[in-house]
DNA sequence: TTGAGATAGTTGACTTTGACAACTGAATGC
DNA sequence: GCATTCAGTTGTCAAAGTCAACTATCTCAA
């Protein structure tokens, strides 16, 4: 069982939540629908077409209770009952032109609610706060959906982030103290700091706006000529187990290659087992291995190598 | 009004987790209170004695549902009505001993359905994740409370953090743009690689778990023997107001006096006004001003100097 | 093919919640 | 000293939520 000062967070946030949701509920008290059935057309003007069943699953609600609510919107000419398809059981559901008025009219009520509420109170960079913590816990909670990945260079505050991240992970699964902090900030720093040729590049893995992982290339620090590095190879583990750490290895590969490089090579740990799998499915070779002692740990340090 | 993709994310967000919350009060219906009922008790147990009208406040509940709900409980023998003293118009409440059992079960019991449900099924890393994403979604909507400020050295990942919240922070408040996160991972790497003598020091300033700021100190670059630099202090927009930028430096100035150095002297830029309030007040006075071109903006680069 | 079991939806009966207005008694403020 | 505000109670009613029974349909395997 998780920590109870975690727990009693978990359940303050929860009070907490819940008495903004409830103030924010408040504000559709001046329409004429009732909150469940705002509900209700909501779902069926962002589905298209459903059926009660899949209405009932999405909101938690009992089928008893929708089945009489659609009744009463389908008397008010708000939602419509298609024919019959398919599976005869179900009854299609749609929303009328009427219901979709209604709706928009909704959305646009709810939107200034939640601006006001919520959002227009904070400064801009409090804003962005709000909404990355939103996102996050969305993320965690929910099951993971079909999301698509977007590599692309970094932002402002991403160096900064990419270090707390790995720094933070690495501490908890693998114990390491804060000297890997401070060594992966001076590596971080240096690779701003490299000259732009020979060429550098860094990547950010993104799915949902959320970073999923990065990596980077540049050229070795003590390599020959043509000799490529690649470094900081890290994936989020919420989103490990959907290639995203193959997808960067391969994208730092081909730049490696396009750049001219003859060869790239690597510095990593044999306790980072998940890493070890994407470089040798890149065609990496173990070309050295190192036992020493940094971060706290006793380990051991591998050179895996690519000529390109 | 704010962005509308950020307003449709907490739109999301609060459909979501009004789901999340519906789930987590079903396990609450085997009891044999009512979930109010079982709110109520809770809002008791933890004000010890309060009023109805306190209750029905916290809780946003009607005060004549809440009337009838008291009168049930007080049947029950849960609560405990107390004679009036002061206000005679309000009537003092509190659990009995009965009451006080009924809680400490109802406690058992959420604590358990939101360490099984949300937590336990993330890793350390996920669940510290969704924890510091409550925290600070409490933190920015919530009314500011009576809190204490603690001083204390950074934790493992808090460099990576420090240098992500300045970079976003100024790129949104100053337009600051990439060369200055590339600045500043540059300075921490330094500041961490610095040898322990001559002294130097890094606070960070925490609030109810959050980072609230944080400023260090080391021998100056360039400086004469005996000059301490004051660097990278910044507080948080969400706890601005609260002496936190006042305490960092008083205590950093502090620390370099009891350390022998004999001077010491700062580097900012005029735009940052409420930080410079903040060393005129601890009697820094301004030594040279210079013009330069940094960050993608035009700025005014200021040296202050506090003789200790 | 057929029959047991699951699924979608409906209906009836009932409890709980929530909203609002009207009221009493006590405190407050000018 | 009188109007106003506040804490709490009571009546009334609509909406929300629960539970069980029931029909029609589908699924799947013997």
């Amino acid at each position: 069982m998780a920590e109870p000062a975690d727990i009693a967070q978990v359940r303050a946030f929860n009070r907490f939540y819940t008495r903004i949701i409830g103030l924010l509920e408040e504000g559709m008290h001046q329409t004429l629908h009732t909150l469940s059935e705002a509900r209700v057309i909501y779902e069926l003007d962002k589905a298209g077409t459903t059926t009660s069943a899949m209405v009932a699953e999405t909101l938690g609600m009992d089928r008893a209770q929708l089945s009489r609510l659609i009744g009463k919107l389908v008397s008010q000419d708000i939602v419509a009952v298609l024919p019959r398809a398919g599976d005869r059981r179900s009854v299609p559901l749609a929303l009328t032109r009427e219901g979709r008025e209604v709706a928009k009219h909704f959305n646009a009520m709810s939107d200034a609610t939640a601006a006001e509420t919520l959002l227009d109170p904070l400064t801009a960079f409090e804003q962005r706060d709000l909404v990355g913590s939103m996102r996050r816990i969305s993320a965690l909670l929910a099951e993971p959906e079909e999301t698509t990945l977007v590599l692309r260079s970094s932002r402002v505050g991403e160096i900064g982030w990419l270090i707390h991240r790995q720094a933070v992970l690495y501490h908890l699964e693998q114990g390491w103290n804060g000297e890997f902090e401070t060594l992966i900030t001076r590596i971080y720093a240096d690779f701003e700091a490299a000259p732009s040729t020979p060429a550098k590049q860094l990547w950010v893995a993104e799915i949902e706006g959320e970073v999923a992982g990065s990596v980077f290339v540049l050229p070795a620090e003590d390599g020959e000529e043509g000799t490529a590095q690649l470094r900081m190879l890290y994936v989020e583990p919420m989103f490990r187990g959907r290639g995203v750490g193959g997808r960067l290895v391969t994208e730092a590969v081909s730049f490696a290659k396009m750049s001219g490089y003859k060869r790239i090579m690597l510095w990593t740990q044999d306790c980072l087992a998940s890493a070890r799998s994407i470089y040798q499915k890149a065609g990496f070779v173990l070309a050295k291995e190192e036992r020493h002692h940094s971060f706290g740990a006793d380990l051991n340090g591998q050179y895996w190598v690519l000529e390109l």
